[in-house]
DNA sequence: AAAATTCTTAAGAATTTCTTAAGATGTGAT
DNA sequence: ATCACATCTTAAGAAATTCTTAAGAATTTT
């Protein structure tokens, strides 16, 4: 990850040096602005190759700040939020964000998605979205489209339900737990052990499978969770 | 949640020691420290795979630390710290910890939070080169889909046989006491010296031999314990 | 306000786990 | 070599756990 420039913009200083530091360790060069004004200047002033942006910011905030950039420059953009509202995300990735992060986040995903971000940078060039379909025996996915067909039919999932098969699909064969599939899902633990997951997992196999009690797809792996069949 | 080393940090001994039993019956092993510097000394000195962490400390606080720790390893932080401590403060250094629990916490929830850090330390941290398959002779164990074969065929173990051929697998060689093989898969010591384990060794033998009474992989070694041959 | 989605609850079905007890086998002492 | 003892193997059924399913309540979206 040498050779890169990254601009950090937030107003508060904690956030903008506990990043620097994150990043710092992975070999890339960190920039810092805090507000939208201060980060156009050195965008325009230097070759930044990835823009992780607050949306709260005094002067120019994250959305406008991101219409602005884009008029003149594609760079990829991961926007930072205070709050996990979702509005606030679909706002964001409408005008161009190719990624979104809640505060608090995790260092660790963060270093993670800027990685992949600059990865995409480096054998795109330019944001472009590769397309992503999977397709098991005859179960398929498109994650741009966010759409599952069963031999070409169209599956009607809710949000979550396609969020459990996106993530069951994009790692066929492996095994979750219920633990695993609710945090990773509804990105929490669940401490109180309810039955959510169990009952999503009936409704998916209700829509995706011939025979919902001798399920092709979606198998349960006894007293350790449920897989996708590769 | 075994091999794991969760260091906690907070000045007040009942607190330790009440984290070390709910931590302990998960299996992880619990180091401990009562501020700051003993828990950066801890760090240098061990791997550390997870820390909790009190905000309010002697010495060195819960703020400084993360930021001590964080310039030199990358390790999953979750922070505590109590509900009437300044919220601005708090939204502050939530940038430098993976996770936030308050005081007075759900033993349960502190117990899923840890898990789910730990859960992610080893999908980041084994990131690539983590394909976890062993081949033993055709006796065959894939860690992601917690499935096992024998020339191809796929072998339908329940859960604890599953362990227990994975402890052996991924020490094959290696003679494992009964005793041993019972803390190992049930996270406890086993008081009352049952039968347990030896009835599930014949249930695998069943599975996994071609003559279980002759058995070519699962071996056991007389008065010691088993082993899985190499 | 209606419709759709998500969550909770609970009963029963399926599967696994444990206990018991009797038989088989290996080991060391004589 | 044989015996006594400890260790291991095996079978069967009872107990416990895990999963499935349906129905309706709570919440969110349209």
């Amino acid at each position: 990850m040498q050779n890169y420039n990254v601009l950090v913009v937030d107003d508060e200083k904690e956030i903008l040096e506990a990043i620097e530091i994150y990043l710092k360790s992975e070999g890339v060069t960190v920039l810092k602005a805090k507000d939208g004004i201060e980060a156009l200047e050195i965008v325009h002033e230097n070759e930044i190759h990835l823009i992780l942006l607050d949306i709260m910011m005094p002067r120019l905030d994250g959305i406008a700040a991101t219409y602005k950039i884009r008029e003149k420059k594609n760079i990829p953009i991961i926007m930072l939020s205070a709050k996990s509202e979702d509005t606030d995300k679909i706002l964001g990735l409408q005008v161009g964000a190719d990624d979104y992060i809640t505060k608090p986040f995790n260092p660790m995903e963060l270093v993670a998605r800027v990685k992949s971000q600059l990865r995409r940078y480096v054998t795109f060039g330019t944001f472009n979205g590769g397309k992503k379909v999977i397709d098991l025996n005859g179960l398929v996915i498109d994650q741009d489209a966010k759409q599952v067909t069963v031999h070409g039919e169209i599956v009607k999932l809710t949000p979550i339900e396609y969020k459990i098969v996106e993530l069951l699909m994009t790692n066929a064969g492996r095994v979750f737990s219920i633990d695993e599939i609710y945090e990773r899902v509804w990105n929490e633990p669940n401490y109180n052990a309810e039955n959510t997951v169990a009952v999503h997992i009936r409704k998916i196999r209700e829509k995706i499978e011939i025979d919902p009690k001798n399920p092709r797809y979606l198998k349960v792996v006894w007293g350790i969770g449920y897989k996708m069949e590769k």
